[in-house]
DNA sequence: TTCACTCAATTGGTAGTACCACTTTCCAAA
DNA sequence: TTTGGAAAGTGGTACTACCAATTGAGTGAA
């Protein structure tokens, strides 16, 4: 009967957290997104344990974004939510004192990885999206649009990679670092937008852009780079 | 009196928590590590709640790796362990389906990330622990020495890029892959070591080294790609 | 005084009950 | 057939009681 810790041990192994965790983690290992948890007070007697204990559980496991409660309809397996570890990086980054510029550069490796992905792939279909972003970002003359162009690009470029873990991690980051990010946002709308900031914006984007559609990861690479680099020192 | 939102705001608008978790968060926002909560039954006669609801949200935050409850001690704030993020990564991975592969690209991108980093910082001291993780890996024949010096070598590379976030990202997907690392130790304990292999390993990382000490950060990136690129088709 | 021990207060952990609000289902009435 | 609402089921909260671990102050002896 305690045969089946294929999946459970390595939990168990790894992390020594209590039986009840690991319990509820080795079921919701076996099913998959989108499917119904027994009702808390069935599960509570399976688990021979009282429905207080075991919500203490559900919460944790909702927290980290593995779970989701819906009051009246029943509890439910969640597919990995960026949001949910955004948030526990925003609060680890308040009270650990993360530095937001050690973030930026995992956000940059990040983005370095997805670039050279992208141009391995070299799908022309998403490819095409960063070419749309480009195509906004030059023509417009409002310093929100170059905004927005960009964040649009970045989007696409982490869709042109088509590697879950990387978009899922690039978004979490997104997110804790979105406060920097507006206020940064904050000073360039007030910043009169000039034509050669415009211009070395377009052709930034537009290296990265070549790089990918002629499949040269490094190239790619080396362009995200230079992006960074630039963007960093404005 | 609702002035001081400077912080708590951010995280309310981010998400759309409830207003316990909010409360919670901007609680723990105002304080360090180590720093002890007030009692549960305290606390939840300050925020207005039951001690059920409260401990509800308690067991999310410790979920996500801020809090830490001790029986009989108390709650504290706790310092983001990677470990904890760990735990709900490979949830995540078993529920969502998450492919290793994907999880391995993040990974070398931190770590090409990292080598750039050391390769600035260029710490003398910091870079002699990956001098010695190779000595090591070239004098032995063992294979699992050589897995070892492996592990330090990495271990070592982080260390020295002095990036918290790099590094706090890098442990949480190491112990992540841990169980699909094991497996492919596992096959190349059982392969005999042969000595162009080991060659080909200390060469590699003997390469990264160089361009660390050189204070070449493209070609140390160069160098860790390479490496990759070798040890996945092994 | 100093050290070691005991014990009571405090704290987190669990159990159990009761009730509320919401959701879903299903059956009966139009 | 359609529609309305009742009923059952579910998560959310509150409250009480008790257990186990920790802590620290007080007490005793050396």
């Amino acid at each position: 009967m305690t045969i089946e810790n294929d999946a459970g041990s390595s939990l168990s192994e790894l992390f020594a957290a209590d039986p009840l965790s690991v319990a509820l983690a080795e079921l919701i290992q076996e099913m998959r997104p989108g499917d119904k948890l027994p009702s808390e007070r069935d599960l509570a007697v399976r688990l021979d344990v009282s429905r207080t204990a075991l919500r203490d559980r559900l919460g944790m496991l909702e927290g980290l974004g593995v779970l989701r409660r819906r009051t009246g309809a029943g509890t439910f397996v969640e597919t990995l939510r960026p949001d949910a570890l955004a948030f526990a990086l925003n609060l680890a980054i308040s009270s650990s004192h993360l530095p937001l510029a050690s973030l930026e550069s995992v956000r940059i490796a990040l983005e370095r990885q997805a670039a050279a992905e992208a141009a391995r792939r070299a799908d022309p279909v998403l490819i095409a999206y960063m070419k749309r972003a480009i195509d906004t970002m030059a023509a417009t003359e409002l310093s929100a649009d170059v905004l927005d162009a960009d964040r649009a690009f970045h989007q696409s470029l982490l869709r042109a990679a088509g590697n879950p873990s990387l978009t899922f991690f690039a978004e979490a980051l997104s997110n804790v670092l979105t406060k920097d990010l507006a206020d940064r946002s904050e000073r360039l709308l007030h910043e009169p937008l000039t034509t050669s900031r415009q211009a070395l914006l377009v052709d930034h984007h537009t290296r990265i852009y070549d790089a990918i559609l002629a499949g040269d990861p490094d190239a790619a690479m080396r362009a995200v780079d230079g992006h960074f680099d630039a963007i960093g020192n404005s």
